[in-house]
DNA sequence: CGTTCGATGCACT
DNA sequence: GTGCATCGAACGT
């Protein structure tokens, strides 16, 4: 049984965290430091996952467990936005790490990642999958998915920004403040796979995909 | 099961 | 004007 202080995501069969417990107690809140996403951006991906994605939105908070993440990495990797160098849409890239880059994809699809490494170096890392945690109820409106099983409302890229609120007015936000962060808790989960990333056509030697094997939360069976 | 395809906005060349 | 770090419905086996 997941008590509070163990929760799980994706790991052990019948250990998963209840649904509208509150992951933000007053006085206890723990936020990933800037140092965190200050390293290889590979590290970084690798240890987002277990890790709790979090806004607050007044009084609403969602929030959920990453189980899915990539890896963009510099102006040498074709698939990252920083590949025909700085632009005005990528500047994010280029800015000090624990920022947050969002952006419009497909005229319709708000994609959020976080930026690692030292400034200057443009890398991040998008998430792409989270397993829902706090206000499952507020993402099932937004999702218009009133029916659907928990599982679903934050499997892809697209779904988690729509499930969680996230736009680009939250494009360039410190991830240190108290409106989109990362927690820093220590969230049990399964075994990681690595795999090329989903949905480009160019970069796809690199395997820079890391998720949660057998987390029905993860997009891309 | 599988694959295809339309929606839809805008940064970039 | 072109091309997306997508999603889900609609088709074909």
């Amino acid at each position: 049984s997941a008590g509070r202080d163990s929760p799980s995501a994706c790991g052990r069969a019948g250990a998963h965290a209840p649904a509208g417990r509150h992951a933000v107690t007053a006085g206890a809140r723990r936020v990933l430091p800037r140092r965190f996403y200050d390293r290889p951006t590979l590290l970084v991906a690798r240890q987002l996952l277990g890790k709790v994605l979090v806004h607050r939105r007044g009084r609403t908070v969602t929030s959920g467990v990453i189980v899915e993440v990539e890896a963009y990495i510099g102006e040498s990797d074709p698939a990252c936005h920083a590949a025909p160098g700085p632009t005005r849409r990528n500047r994010p890239l280029y800015g000090p790490p624990g920022f947050s880059y969002v952006y419009l994809n497909y005229g319709m699809h708000h994609l959020v990642n976080v930026v690692t490494e030292a400034e200057g170096e443009p890398a991040a890392v998008l998430i792409r999958a989270l397993e829902p945690l706090d206000g499952t109820a507020t993402m099932r409106r937004r999702r218009g998915l009133e029916e659907a099983t928990v599982d679903r409302l934050c499997r892809g890229p697209g779904n988690v920004t729509k499930a969680m609120g996230i736009s680009l007015t939250h494009n360039e936000t410190d991830l240190l403040g108290d409106r989109l962060y990362v927690e820093d808790r220590r969230i049990a989960i399964g075994r990681i796979g690595w795999s090329t990333r989903i949905g480009i056509s160019v970069g796809t030697d690199r395997r820079w995909r890391a998720y949660v094997v057998g987390c029905s939360s993860v997009s891309g069976r």
